[in-house]
DNA sequence: CTATTATTTTAGGCTTATCTAAAATAATAG
DNA sequence: CTATTATTTTAGATAAGCCTAAAATAATAG
């Protein structure tokens, strides 16, 4: 149906429009794929005869509805066979992410839907990132970056913004995972560390950039 | 690494030579691949450039020891993710084939070789076709088509030589399945059509056609 | 408002994988 | 051995995705 890199850019596009909450810019999207704006524009004028973006010259572009389908689409897919990966073959979360760069890919219906019943419909992939369902339907994240709390709050551990392998092997190494009870015991002045102190161990001490890319919920209410 | 057009050429360049036992020609391969002859030609030369293949301007063709390497870990994917799909998605057998064609593309070794052992290191794939190990090493099958045997003699269903999703739905609809014991009652002498014998059930008749298309191997001494 | 800077688009090229049509080569029948 | 047929190769195109360099447009500072 469509090609990878339409894929590719579907996905790209959808994943600015979510951060920024904007219209999305040619270089902006241009820097997200590591190709050149010219490039950018050739495409983004293929896609918009394709109506999957609506598109203006010189002004920003979107994604249809029909784009939107198909970005989530990917998501729902990228994240499937993550939590596969992960809970079946047994990788590290700091692993698969670029296997799933290409099963997302796969084109099957069928097949990811009963992907979906196998893993017993998860709601999260390996990075706490919300899987999107059958309908393309997902809880939007009500979590906050562990850097913006202030000293004695508790919550737990449920996300990162960084998915890089170094930083998700940093926190395996620190023994940080999702769903972990942080509490936050100091907040260094000098350098704004953190230090944490976790449910049956010692208080560990992390860095504001570490801090800045951990996603958190408040803690449930027992 | 390759590309997916090039893995395609490899696998049907490997499959026309275990077919034929011999050189592959420009024409059979062009056919497989439903591609014209001067495509083919052009990627010939492209394909031994890089030592996939052995070729010399209108004679045959023949993979070279790394092309016949990189064919069989092609196989090996392809028959794994059709394992998968069946025993863990719960597809027909009939359904596999075209994700499979898909699947087998996804490269990373570790994920295969996770794979392989997940699925508890399957002997051969929904349609009786052996799986390669790690090391590309594979029994040779010694099974025989049905229609060769005579009447009187009993063996087991071991695989097919039609891949296509009609065939295999048809034996599904007589309920022919890999490994049930078949015993040859009869075969008709004006239409060359088979009766069979089948444990605990009543006989069926299948055309000679049909019969053609059925791999059997020696019932199992107990 | 205008000059400078930043961004986007156009123009012209390249590579891969495909095609069609024509030319060259090989195989085969008589 | 030669004429006919079959197969393969060459030549010239096309479409998708990418590039660089130059031109056009938009944004911003003074
Ligand atoms: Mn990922
Ligand atoms: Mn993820
Ligand atoms: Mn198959
Ligand atoms: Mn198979």
């Amino acid at each position: 149906m469509h090609t990878f890199t339409e894929e590719n850019y579907l996905k790209a596009i959808y994943k600015l429009e979510e951060q920024t909450g904007e219209t999305v810019i040619n270089s902006d999207l241009a820097k997200a794929l590591s190709i050149h704006s010219a490039t950018v524009t050739d495409m983004l004028k293929k896609m918009s005869q394709k109506k999957l973006i609506t598109y203006e010259k010189s002004k920003g572009f979107e994604l249809t509805d029909k784009g939107k389908k198909l970005a989530i689409g990917i998501i729902r897919r990228h994240r499937l066979w993550e939590v596969f990966l992960v809970e079946n073959l047994a990788f590290g979360w700091d692993e698969v992410h670029d296997m799933a760069e290409q099963l997302e890919h796969i084109q099957s219906e069928d097949l990811i839907n009963r992907l979906d019943r196998y893993l017993g419909h998860p709601k999260a992939d390996p990075h706490g990132d919300p899987i999107p369902n059958e309908k393309g339907v997902f809880a939007k994240s009500k979590a906050t970056l562990l850097s913006t709390l202030n000293t004695g709050t508790s919550c737990v551990f449920s996300g990162v913004t960084d998915h890089s392998a170094t930083f998700l092997s940093y926190l395996d190494k620190v023994k940080l995972s999702l769903g972990d009870t942080i509490k936050i015991i100091e907040i260094e002045e000098y350098d704004k560390s953190f230090i944490l102190g976790l449910e049956g161990r010692k208080s560990i001490t992390i860095s504001s950039k570490i801090a800045n890319s951990i996603l958190v919920v408040a803690e449930p209410s027992k």
